[in-house]
DNA sequence: CGCATCGGATACGGGCCTGTATCCCATGCA
DNA sequence: TGCATGGGATACAGGCCCGTATCCGATGCG
């Protein structure tokens, strides 16, 4: 029974969602003082601490958005698997299409990742928000091997694991050499490899069929 | 021809180099004032300014500190690789030792590439000592594949760039959940079998000889 | 033995950021 | 229409850190 105005509110939020991502981007986690997000977003710190407690609320809340986009885009990447040539790629090459906003973001999360390493309340919220995204992860990956007609032999948990790391490791090389390495090169040229190493043919007779 | 005493140098530079790792893996880069390193060195800031021009400068005899460090380990492990059985879990093995020191070191290089990343000066020095260290990499991965019997059949500045990618990635992964995932692990389970996957049997009948 | 010089300590001015406490206005229901 | 309340702005006090300019003592050569 809200009697005053709270119109404003999401509105304000949206701002310092979006100012916070611009500025965490230039200037990194640390680096980005509360005081400048707001000016970006034409509002004062006063406003901030009436929408949020931390900046690592901010920072978890723009956390969500991000998953949200990333499993929408992979889905939809293996929905639209057609008999193509080869799905690994395919995927792969889906992803490698997000360029500047992924880039951002894996500066943004991955300095906020050595932050929570040093603050072990921070990192359970953080291991906690991962492995949800990991769980769509892992829900694709299953999906992919269905379509290829084979059947992994590891635990699919721990290939998501690897294929973050692949990416995560491999981008952070092509952004500091950005002509030397192009982005997802590793990927792509090892991944495919690797999917075939850690499955073998499904049974036979067997289709993708549910 | 300094006339005046030029002997407490290096003591009080090795003073600031150990004060400044030990910060660094507590509070980050960027959480880590000079101010609080000197103190931690039981110095002033004048001897920092009068030592290193920035903190970066500082980092990076770090860095070359660290990368002579683990090429002597890796290359000791290659050394003495005897017909053991399996000669890059053996290898493994054997970096996965390095347990606190190496976890110091990755937070610490991951935040400083980072840093690198939004300054482009600062990349390229970055990308020269990377480079460096690759080249030591790519070396023992040379006499790694002749261990073996086998021929890479993939370019090995990409498979060292991958390799570093696996370890990076996975390390941060275990950081953050170190009861869920074991250092190394990742590498463990899929280094191998990648191994395998981009090389071919050496011509037969000509062996490890030079 | 004295002095030139080097290495590190001290002192200074200034900037930026935080968190809280308080205030004001706009809103929308009674 | 008036008024209770919520949302955001302002003001305040304090802390930390930077980089420089200057000073002093120790050292070892001549």
């Amino acid at each position: 029974m809200p009697k005053g105005p709270t119109k404003r509110r999401p509105q304000t939020t949206a701002r310092l969602l979006a100012a916070a991502q611009e500025t965490f981007a230039e200037r990194g986690f640390y680096g980005s003082s509360i005081e400048v997000i707001c000016e970006r977003a034409g509002l004062t710190r006063g406003a901030f601490y009436s929408n949020f407690r931390t900046k690592e609320e901010l920072f978890f809340a723009l956390f969500d958005l991000h998953a949200q986009r990333v499993v929408d885009r992979l889905s939809a990447a293996v929905d639209e698997l057609d008999a193509a040539e080869d799905p690994v790629r395919a995927v792969l090459r889906r992803m490698s299409a997000l360029d500047e906003a992924e880039r951002r973001w894996y500066l943004l999360s991955t300095e906020f990742t050595l932050h929570a390493i040093r603050h072990p309340a921070t990192a359970r919220s953080l291991a906690e928000h991962d492995r949800r995204l990991r769980e769509e992860i892992v829900r694709l990956l299953g999906r992919l091997f269905d379509r290829l007609g084979r059947r992994p032999t590891v635990d699919l948990d721990s290939l998501a694991r690897l294929t973050t790391a692949v990416h995560e490791g491999s981008l952070a090389q092509s952004l500091v050499e950005p002509d030397r390495l192009a982005p997802e090169e590793l990927a792509v040229t090892y991944l495919p490899l690797l999917v075939e190493a850690v499955s073998e043919p499904a049974a036979t007779g067997r289709r993708t069929g549910s």
